[in-house]
DNA sequence: CGGAGTTATCTTGATATCAAGATAAAATAT
DNA sequence: ATATTTTATCTTGATATCAAGATAACTCCG
C-alpha cells in the first residue's frame, strides 16, 4: 500500500537516456522533463473546464485577464499581450475573435489614440465570471490528490524555480 | 541578504484575483499558475540550444525520441507520435519535413505494410547527439542557481503531481 | 477462406501562432 | 515648433497544429 518508490513516466525515459548516454549526469533533465510532462498532463484537464463554458484556453486567458485587473474591466492591447506572453499579431487575432462573439468592447482610449481600449462586455464579464469560479474549483480537485504537505512543498519548488527564470529571462 | 520573502510574478496576480474574488481559496490556482509559467520561461531557455544546432524545439524531440530508443534508432510513427502527444496528422508533417532536411530516413516495416518505419540517417545521428549533449549540459546549467536540496525537493514535487496526473488520464 | 471490425497512416481544411514589416500617434530633443 | 526617435497596434505571409475523414493493411472469427 506504501508507494515508496512508485515510478512515472520520465523515470522510463531516463532510463533509455542513460543506456545510450551512459556518462551523462541526467537529473536535470529528469527534472524539466516531469515540469514539460506535467504541463502537458494538466492542460487537458483544465480545457474541460473551459469547454463547459464554451471558451478555448485562450479565450478563457484573456477574458481572465481581464476580470482580474478589476473595475472597469479594461485594459490596453499591449498591457494584454504582454501579459499574456503572445505576440501584438495574436492578439490582435484574439480581440477580433472575442469581439465578434460580442465578449468584449473596443473602446477609445482618451489619453492615447494609438490603442482602443479592450473592455469586458456585460456577458463577456458575465461568463467568464461564472468559469472563473469552476476553473479554481476544478483546480482544487486536480491538486486534492496531494496532501497538504505535498502542496507546500510543490508550491515551494516552483516558486524557487519561477523566480531563478524570471531572473535569467530580464538579463 | 536572505530572500525569505521573495515575490515572484504569481504573488501579484494571486493578489489581483483575491481583491476580484475575495471568497475563493486560490492556493490551487497558485501552483498551477506557477508551473504554467515555469514551463512558459523553460522553453526559451532550451531553445537557445536547439537553434545553435539549426533545430526547431519539435525537431529536436522528434530525433531526440529515435535517439534515446536506441539502435538502430528506429521507430513506427504511432510510437512516435503516441511518444511524443501529437497527432497522426501532426506527425505526417514532422516526417515530410525532416526527411527533406535528410535528417530522417523512411524504411519499409517488414512486419506491417501499414508502416513505413522512421530511421535517424547518419546525419541526424550526428547532429542530435551534439545536440543532446549540449541539451543536457543546458539544462544542469538552468537548475544549477537551485541548491542540490531545491532540486530534490523540485523533483520529488514534480514527480507526485506527474503520477497524479497520469492516474487522471487514464481513466 | 472471407467478411467484419480494427489499426496505422495520410489527407484535408480550419485555426492559432509568430516574425517582420507597415502605419500612425506620442515623446523627446534641439 | 519641428524633426527624430520611440511606442502601440495592425497587417501579411509562413508555419505548426488539430480534428475529422479517407485509405489501405492487418486480425479475428465463424
Amino acid at each position: 500500500m506504501t508507494k515508496k518508490h512508485e515510478l512515472d513516466g520520465i523515470d522510463a525515459i531516463i532510463e533509455q537516456w542513460q543506456t545510450e548516454k551512459p556518462k551523462l549526469d541526467l537529473y536535470a533533465m529528469a527534472i524539466i522533463g516531469r515540469l514539460k510532462k506535467c504541463h502537458a498532463l494538466m492542460q487537458p484537464q483544465l480545457d474541460k473546464v473551459f469547454e463547459r463554458h464554451n471558451l478555448g484556453f485562450w479565450e478563457f486567458d484573456v477574458l481572465a485577464t481581464l476580470l482580474r485587473s478589476g473595475k472597469p474591466y479594461c485594459l490596453a492591447p499591449t498591457q494584454l499581450f504582454s501579459t499574456l506572453m503572445v505576440t501584438s499579431g495574436t492578439m490582435t487575432h484574439r480581440m477580433t475573435q472575442l469581439e465578434k462573439r460580442g465578449l468584449i468592447e473596443r473602446i477609445a482610449n482618451e489619453h492615447d489614440a494609438r490603442s482602443k481600449l479592450v473592455k469586458l462586455s456585460k456577458s463577456g464579464f458575465d461568463v467568464i465570471n461564472k468559469a472563473v469560479d469552476e476553473h479554481v474549483a476544478n483546480e482544487q480537485t486536480i491538486l486534492s490528490a496531494l496532501n497538504k504537505q505535498q502542496q507546500t512543498q510543490l508550491d515551494q519548488s516552483l516558486k524557487h524555480l519561477l523566480i531563478l527564470l524570471e531572473n535569467l529571462n530580464q538579463k
